[in-house]
DNA sequence: GCAATAGTGTCTATGAGACAGTATAGC
DNA sequence: GCTATACTGTCTCATAGACACTATTGC
């Protein structure tokens, strides 16, 4: 093999003054809610994609991080305070939701305002936090259409909406991630509450990964990783015999 | 949980009409020699970090996708054409490097001339098709520094040199990146000519794992995994009984 | 008591690791 | 013949799945 190009004159690596795209950050959040793995979208009011649904997303400001960008989304569009995990230095912090990030797109053409390239974040949420959510935003229900790389959204009713720019790629992506991850990472105790049965995680699993698990070996391969720790109380209420709660530990 | 902050009025998400940070892409190329995994680097000629050895890049021309800009950085800056992989939409082509979008790093700060956020992209290359290498660009020997999430640059005589910006953070992701990748795909092919024996696909493994693997199971994993396609030859003048070569099936 | 799930114990199938034994190249 | 590795076969151990059995709640 020869090197076929010129080798580019290290003067070009100098900022362009002009033609600079814009960044911003898009926000993939998820719960669990109904059963169902669940994004929370906003609706535009103006054009383009005017009517249609959108991630949360914002402009990357000059002087935040690509992750204080995504906190800041987070914050003004879904009320949520974050905590920064992923990309091999999984970060810990006292706040209430997982933050990481996702993939960057750029294709030319994405918004056809101009050139945008934006860096994907996905939060996943304890559905109790979502609890009110305002005017234009609501939380869909996700289909992942694999072949096409793409998610469609329904509401509760089965209905299906249309979502702008490229964000059913993104949303994609994040199912795809979350489902990836779920196998080797501690992600699944994000979407539950403190307190929780082994019933309830393997739920979670299941609804993820949109399959039946076996009961015994989840259970057994759950309390061997050593990531669960009892609390000794048991559910109430349940109409059949209470399991006990177990709570995630970070630690591990 | 309560909505903490107003809601951001839609009008902010226009862009900004200054300000905007600059967007380059960054190319962790990576090759197995001297039985070591090594990255391409290229020697800087200017201000900041003059003399510091630094990532193959460029800025992302208006009209060209973040993987265009990659992928023209493998050309000018290696004399590579690449085949684009990764995220979850695995494409193939007929390029002989594999390309696949890392991680977005946008720390303000990380180039003191200014705002700027790299897309990271990492390609494995056949050591073959890195025989010449030009004046300033050097094949370097890695050893990832977990603790401090960066890596450190080598050469052959166990010199460690000097890394410019975050190059080292970058690094250092794209070793834990094609580590976990390792597990759970056929990534390790990449590094490998078309036909190869068990033995030099094992030492793919243990080079990059950096941990020895258990032989038996590796060949029975390897050909059960269906990934493998028996050519019938033999390698040649081994010194010992020479292996039988394998081709990667790419459909598989 | 009945329904539904929690939790325990055990059997089996599968895959990984360990190791023995035979095969084949260059020297 | 010697050395180094290829390749085959077998045993053991750990883990996952399957299933049987008992326990505990609300009704």
């Amino acid at each position: 093999m020869t090197w076929r190009d010129p080798i580019e004159p290290f003067e070009k690596r100098e900022p362009p003054r002009f033609d600079r795209p814009s960044v911003t950050v898009d926000v993939v959040i998820l719960t669990l809610r109904e059963g169902h793995l669940q994004a929370l979208l906003v609706k535009r009011k103006e054009h383009p994609f005017l009517n249609y649904w959108s991630l949360p997303g914002g402009f990357v400001q000059i002087n935040e991080s690509l992750e204080e960008a995504a906190l800041r989304v987070l914050r003004q569009k879904a009320g949520l305070e974050g905590r920064v995990g992923g990309a091999g230095r999984e970060g810990l912090g006292q706040h209430p939701v997982y933050l990481e990030q996702l993939y960057t797109f750029g294709r030319p053409g994405r918004d056809p305002r101009g050139r945008v390239i934006s860096v994907a974040y996905y939060a996943l949420v304890e559905a109790s936090h979502l609890q009110e959510i305002p005017e234009e935003r609501m939380l869909f229900r996700l289909r992942l259409v694999e072949e096409e790389g793409r998610a469609e959204i329904f509401d509760g009713k089965h209905k299906r909406y249309s979502l702008a720019f490229d964000h059913g790629e993104i949303l994609a992506v994040a199912i795809q991630r979350v489902r990836g991850k779920l196998g080797y990472t501690a992600i699944g105790f994000e979407l539950l509450p403190e307190r929780f049965t082994l019933r309830e995680l393997q739920r979670v699993y299941e609804t993820i990964l949109q399959k039946k698990l076996n009961k015994d070996s989840f259970r057994r391969k759950m309390l061997a990783s050593g990531l669960l720790q009892a609390t000794g109380e048991l559910e109430k209420g349940t109409g059949f015999r209470p399991a006990e709660l177990y709570r995630f530990r970070r630690e591990a």
